[in-house]
DNA sequence: CTCCTCAGCTCCTCAGACAAGTGAGAATGG
DNA sequence: CCATTCTCACTTGTCTGAGGAGCTGAGGAG
């Protein structure tokens, strides 16, 4: 049983996440005056020192900005739209389901599109990867995501490709997170080299329905494991 | 003359200022971990308060992340990127494929989890669509979103919703005058109403498949469209 | 009416203390 | 000799108490 961490956040970033609640839900619109330091820390039960850094958070995000001897006043509703704290902030499970379903598509759209140098490229990232079967993990983790990028580049669609790009951050270090804690690869150096040799050819092939479920199957396999760690 | 503020900016914005240099400037490269809070309190001349708000607001940017017991990492060296703006740039076509593969995924998960809140708000929404048949093109654009959006969100994955809400403003332009420029609804009113009415009894129901399927005809087809005109 | 003073609020900064997590090396057991 | 466990130094997290400095509005002096 593999008993997830008990550890809740710390108290800034409850406090943060609270404070954040209250402008991007429209209780406090722009141009609103917050409440002073030592209220606001009363109200959310933290003291005044871990207040005082929760708002410095928000205003290192371009949420709010102190005056001194003023105030503390919001200048923008909207996070910035910043999209790798987003996903840090976020549960890596949820970021991974997210991730199964555009490379799924992905996946489909590439074996209708994918030209000869889309597949040379990808033949090319899993022979790397069957290269990094003895490797460490990081080097593993690195061909086995190369190998999906590429995947995903054979789907010719620029936003496609530019949204991958922004989840394999969090992807990589929740997998070599997976591979180290679990052990995974001692007994299968190769992991899942069945199903990502049938991924390329389905692909290659042009055969759309194989190459999602080709790839539907490592991902969800995946994704049941960093369930159970979490 | 404008005359700026003579009095210098409050002490932890210098810090953050200069720590920011540090990271931006290449010579604390991600992964780093910086030194310790009371080290750097002492080499820039602060208390470790102050020091420790300045490291806040920088991880409030996203370029640093604490980790409790073992120090402050690097994990971005530059402030994030613009994807709105990103979106705009991207052909709609390509916006919208992505859309499609997102959201038929949302689809396939809300069948498995919606709960009777979801719907109930997936059936308001539905009755929306219907009322808002004889408004004007940006009233029945809004409304058909609403119902899209209010699949996504059965799904119940946060970072799935954040996802969607990026796509809505491109999604609402281009929808609108795909509508003002075919005559689309002239002649069908209520257009796409079977479809959107089988998703929602798909979700209701808990058939995954259903529920996909119906919401790729629906998607696909408008994607036909977009793409003869551009 | 203008200007000044001042009290009361605000944020800013520091110091000190203790709690709690992490990781490496020492000590222990086989 | 190896593997496990324990210990300890070091890290960030949290709270408290104490002043410092800036802003704002009320009220008095001219």
């Amino acid at each position: 049983m593999p008993l997830g961490p008990v550890r809740p956040s710390p108290l800034v970033e409850q406090a943060a996440q609270r404070l954040r609640e209250q402008i991007t839900g429209g209780h406090w619109p722009v141009g609103t005056r917050l409440p002073g330091e030592t209220t606001l820390a009363k109200e959310l039960g933290v003291g005044r020192s871990t207040l005082r850094e929760a708002l410095r958070a928000l205003a290192g995000a371009g949420l709010v900005q102190p005056r001194h001897g003023s105030g503390v006043f919001v200048i923008a509703t909207e996070p910035a739209e910043d999209w790798p704290a987003r996903l840090r902030r976020a549960a890596v499970t949820d970021v991974y389901e997210v991730r199964l379903g555009v490379e799924v598509h992905a996946a489909r759209l590439a074996a209708q599109r994918r030209t000869p140098e889309d597949v040379t490229a990808l033949r090319a990232a899993l022979d790397g990867r069957r290269a990094a079967a003895d490797a460490d993990d990081t080097a593993f983790v690195d061909a086995d995501i190369a190998l999906h990028a590429a995947v995903v580049a054979a789907a010719r669609n620029p936003v496609l490709t530019a949204l991958f790009a922004e989840f394999t951050p969090v992807l990589r270090e929740a997998l070599i997170d997976l591979l180290s804690l679990t052990g995974l690869r001692e007994n299968h150096p190769g992991h899942g080299d069945e199903t990502h040799t049938a991924l390329v050819e389905a692909v290659t092939a042009g055969t759309p329905d194989a190459a999602a479920s080709a790839l539907r199957t490592d991902l969800e396999a995946t994704l049941k494991l960093l369930r159970e760690r979490s």
